[in-house]
This record gives C-alpha cells, structure tokens and sequence, in this order.
DNA sequence: GGACCTCTCTAGAACGTTCTAGAGAACTAG
DNA sequence: CTAGTTCTCTAGAACGTTCTAGAGAGGTCC
C-alpha cells in the first residue's frame, strides 16, 4: 500500500543532478546556483522528498539531538518540555523524548534514548541513583532538571527552592502574619529546602517561636489530611509544600467552616495550572521555567560543543505570584 | 571528552570474528555457534557497545517504530501514553514521541517524527484538518486516538462519548433524579457525541420535557460560569462535558450554599486525576485507556504488516466510576 | 568414495545520507 | 593568450549496521 518513500537520489534523477547537489540545497549549504536550487526545491517538494533523519545522522556522526527523560505524571514536567522545545529550536537542536510511566522506569526510558546516538541527555527529575547518572556522564554530558544531583560529572539545573519559601514567608509577614505553618512534602524531592527557606525566613523575622512544621505530602490527599490537627486553633496562614496539596488544605479548610483568605492565608508551589483556576486562585510561587529549559539546553549544548563552563550547578529564583488566597492578617489571636 | 563509541568493527576485531557475526549474535539470530556467542556477547559487555538503532534501521528497512504525537498540557494523554508504552512492548515494538505545546503545532511535531522513518503515526486527540492527516495516511499508517476522524484512510481507536452519558444519565436516573441538565463542552471535540448521548437517554426515559443544554466549555472556568445561571432554581443533577469543568461546577454550586450530593448531584468524564482526589471524590465517566492504546498499537500493527482489517473504527466502551458526587434525589421539586 | 547435507562462519554489497577531493566552465587579471 | 580564481557541480568513499551468497569443515548415506 505505502510505495517506497522517496530518496535523494530520486529527487537527484527526478531534476537531472547528482545526489550530492540535491545534499548541498536540502542542507541550505553553499555550492549551487540559484536556478538550480529553485528547480530541486520544486522536484522535491512535488515527489514528497523528505530527508531521512537516521541515514543523515549516521553519515554526519552530529546527531544536534538532545534526549529528554520526562515522567507522563507530571504536569509541570510538560510545561518543562513547552520550554526545552523551544530553546532547542532556538538553537537548532533537537528532542527525542523518553517518557517515564507508572510501568517504564527511568532506566529503560535512558536506555531508549542512548539507542537514538543523542548527543546529551536532560533528565527532569531524576530518580536514578547518583552513580547510574554518573555512569552514562562518563560517556555524554548529562543535564539533571529541577533535582539536585551531587556528582561533578553531572550538571544540575533547578529552582532556588529555599528562595521559593523566603518569598512566602515575606509576602504573608508583609500582611501582617506572624503565626505562619509549614505543611511538609514527605519524601518528595525539594521537600528539605523548601522547609530550610521557611524555618530560615521566620527566624529572620524573628518568628523562631512560632516556627511550626506538619508532616505532610506532595498529593492532595496528604494536604487535606496535614491540615486537620490545625482546625481546633487554626493560624493565619499556611505555607504548604506545593500546589496540589495546597487545594486539600484549601477544602478541608472550607469544609470546616473557615474563610480563606479571610480567616486563614494560603501559599502554594509551582504555580501548576490548578493554582490558576480563578476559582481556586491560589497565591504560589513560580517556578521560572523558562530560564530553567533556556539554561538546560545552553548547559548541554556548551558540553557538546566543548565550551568552558563555570560552575555546575544553575540555581533559578522563583517568583510570587500574589492571587486570591492571601490577604492581610486579620485580628491576630496571639500578638 | 567522550572517546567514539564502539561499533561492531570493535567488537569484532577484539573477539577476532567478523562484523557478520557479531551482528547474528547482537540480534540473536541463528548461525553462531554457542560458544562463540558467549564469547562475542562477553567482549561486547566488556567494551560497553550498543548497537546503534539509526544504522540498523538504515540497513533493514524495518524500523519497528510507532510513531507519537501528544499534547503536554492534557493529563489524559499521559494516561495513554502510559499504555501505549505498554502495548508497543507487548509486541516488540518501540515509540518515538513528538509533543505538541503551546508553541508547538501538530503539523510541526509529526514532521519530525517522519523524519524518524516511523512506521505508523499514531495521533492523540488529532487537532489537524482531516485532509492534513488523509495525506499522511497515504504514505504510512496513521492512527487517529480519541477523536473521530471521518476518512476512510485514517483508522481511529475512541470512547463510545455517547455511551458514557447514556450511563451518567442511567445512573442518575436510577438514584431518582428526573431534572439533569447537561453542560456542554464548547468547540471540544466530542462535544456533539456526549451531547447526542444526554439527549437520546434522557427521551429513552420519557424524560424529553426536562432535556435542558447550557453552553460551556472544557476548563474549570467555564463550568463553573456555565452553571451560574442554574443557581436560582437549580436541577437535582448536572452531567459536565469533562471533570476539570466539574470540579468549576462543584465550587460555584458550594459557593452559592448548595450541598453536593445532597442538593445536587454531578456526573464529570474522563476519570482524571483530578476526580480521583479523595476530597473531590467526583463520580465520573473513565474511558478505557488500557482498551483503547491495545487496540490502536494493535491496529497500527495490523496496517504495517498488511494483516486485513475489518472495520476502519474501533470503539471503545466507557464505564461509570460511582463515587460522592451523586446521591439519590431527595425532594425532586418538580414531580 | 562421491553426493549431499548441515553447521558455522565470512566477504561484500546494500541502506540514504554527508563529505572530501577534484573536475569543468566561466570569469578576471596581467 | 595564459594563469589564476571563483562558481557550480560530480564521483565515490564513508557512517554502522543487516543481508545475501557462498565458502569450508565435518557429518551421513548409499
């Protein structure tokens, strides 16, 4: 049914040439005239000549591909990708992505990708253990996304979480809070800096009494449950780990009868797209994906093309974004 | 940096054989001797060679590859991925993803993924003009997942849309409610189906008189706009288009002091994530994603290797998740 | 002892590109 | 008119595999 896909040397017999010049004016390189460009370009855009990657590729030894590991659970994950398509693009590079599901662990979504000859590897997330990403480091760069990994042989992009929480703890003081918790992520990666910024801030606010840290958990049902001991005598405001979770503690919250803002302030994290929903509209902070994708691809491809790189590790500031659910302390039950 | 990989050459040269038969013992094929393989596999673990996928593809023709397009912003899509992944295995198969964000079109992501040579394309949600996708599928292959797509070249694995609201409504029905008003989805494909499926049931059910429609759309905004106009007297149930414009309807109807499922019952579709939230906990419609992504890698498969296929359209059934959402109706205020 | 296997292995041509080296034509300069 | 330069183009090798055809070695059968 589906004849034979076209090939250089069709499109070569089809306009009178060698396949070397139809090469030259496929590639946009130098070395042919005008004329005859224009009459290849025509001949192949009517047979339907399209390169073939791998053939191109193996001959080149340059692949200009960059492998990129993601997991389908998570959001933020996607909105990475948005970014690191674009500033492949940017760069004339391109992604050959390798999903992480509930049933393909990391191993064999890195394993896929080392087949396809990338020429460097970006890992969002990574939860491989170090010395594994440092193997593969051994043979192409390797570019860990929004995780720490402490390996000199692996670079490390990610969001200054400790930061992230600063920005909370200052907005909510700003409003007038001072009895501020914290809702822990459990084991979730980030969780130890997230809780370092807060324990931080409040004592440079000179809040060390009111320093307060739940054990909580990076879904939804762990916010709703984290929040639960709180509701006898509930502080003005909440720091929690991240989004998700934050909109447990926002129902649970509701459901027992207190207002938010109005009795109890709300920050999340990660700015995901529940945040924005304007009926939920919950403050967060932002995670610059932007400059973490934009950083990411320039990392790997600096290793790639051997330019001298500073330091390992790229560190991005988060942003607040002030929405619905923080307003300004109203009486304050402890002074 | 990283020293040339090693090719067969160099593990031939090293066990002191030819590139033959290395290749044989690489893909397991007959015509080695035991011993020999042992040796040769032993050399190229040694080495740490992997076969370079490009050059075999190049070389056999076959690539043995499906083809991926997807949306990084539709949780659902993961989902299928998920078993998409899994089935392609189950048949020895292997998947090249190409992603669809925000500032990358479809038309752009599958011509890079028939640069890869794919055998088949395989189109989550197809956005494309039908014509753009008959094109292609004259050439390979293609697979349309979870949209119809009405040409005879395309085949398309989906939900029977119309049978999930035939049970939403069936459900609500059987708990007693008589007044359910359907919100609608906008220009999301699927729309029409779901609608026609609300519609036919509820006459099925004599209920013709109570048929009501609201205009809507597939973000939580819109369903929580789209019900606003219901709050001053308000149905005994509401079926939603999708669960993210559910969870828009469940905040509005709390908000105006309506108790779900007391006051109202709310039917979602799609059994994402977000329903599955403990505090949520929506009744909805779960498609069958595990049926679903078995038949298209099925299909695609079948089209590859000329097997005779019998029916174009391969429809899938959906099935109703009863959860908190719906109760039985206690003062249906028109009898 | 020859004919015919089977088993193991190898040489060498593909696959569709890119790249190097160089050929021919058309200028320009002296 | 010759030498040099530039522009356009081509032949043919390479990339790392797989595949076809066939070569030797050894066995079985009559």
């Amino acid at each position: 049914m589906t004849e034979r896909r076209p090939t250089l040397a069709d499109v070569a017999a089809e306009a009178g040439v060698s396949t070397a010049l139809v090469s030259i004016v496929m590639r946009d390189a130098p070395g042919a005239s005008a004329a005859t460009r224009q009459r290849v370009l025509e001949v192949a855009d009517r047979i339907g000549y399209r390169p073939d990657r791998r053939a191109r590729l193996l001959r080149s030894g340059r692949s200009r591909l960059l492998g990129v590991v993601f997991a389908v659970q998570h959001t933020f994950h996607g909105d990475l990708l948005t970014g690191l398509y674009d500033a492949a693009a940017r760069r004339d590079y391109e992604l050959t992505l390798s999903a992480v599901t509930p049933h393909r662990d990391e191993r064999t979504a890195i394993a896929g990708l080392l087949q396809d000859r990338c020429e460097a590897l970006l890992v969002i997330g990574p939860s491989s253990p170090t010395s594994a990403l440092a193997g593969i480091a051994a043979r192409l760069p390797v570019v860990a996304l929004g995780r720490d990994v402490r390996h000199h042989a692996v670079d490390v992009v990610r969001n200054a979480d400790c930061q992230g929480l600063h920005q909370a703890v200052d907005h909510l003081v700003a409003l007038g809070h001072r009895r501020i918790v914290h809702l822990d992520g459990g084991r979730t990666p980030g969780t130890a800096e997230r809780r370092r910024g807060y324990r931080d801030q409040m004592r440079r606010h000179g809040l060390d009494a009111e320093i307060r840290i739940l054990p909580g958990g990076p879904t939804g049902e762990d916010g709703a449950a984290a929040v639960a001991p709180l509701l006898d005598d509930p502080p003005t405001a909440i720091t929690v780990f991240n989004d998700l979770a934050a909109t447990g503690v926002l129902d649970t919250l509701r459901r027992a009868g207190l207002r938010v803002p109005d009795d109890v302030s709300v920050v999340g994290y990660d700015d995901s797209r529940l945040a924005r929903l304007t009926y939920l509209d919950l403050t967060t902070i932002a995670q610059d994906t932007t400059a973490m994708t934009t950083h990411a691809v320039e990392r790997a491809i600096a290793r790639i093309e051997g330019t001298p790189v500073l330091q390992r590790e790229v560190v991005t500031p988060p942003r607040l974004v002030p929405r619905g659910t923080t307003a300004a302390a109203t009486a304050p039950r402890r002074p």
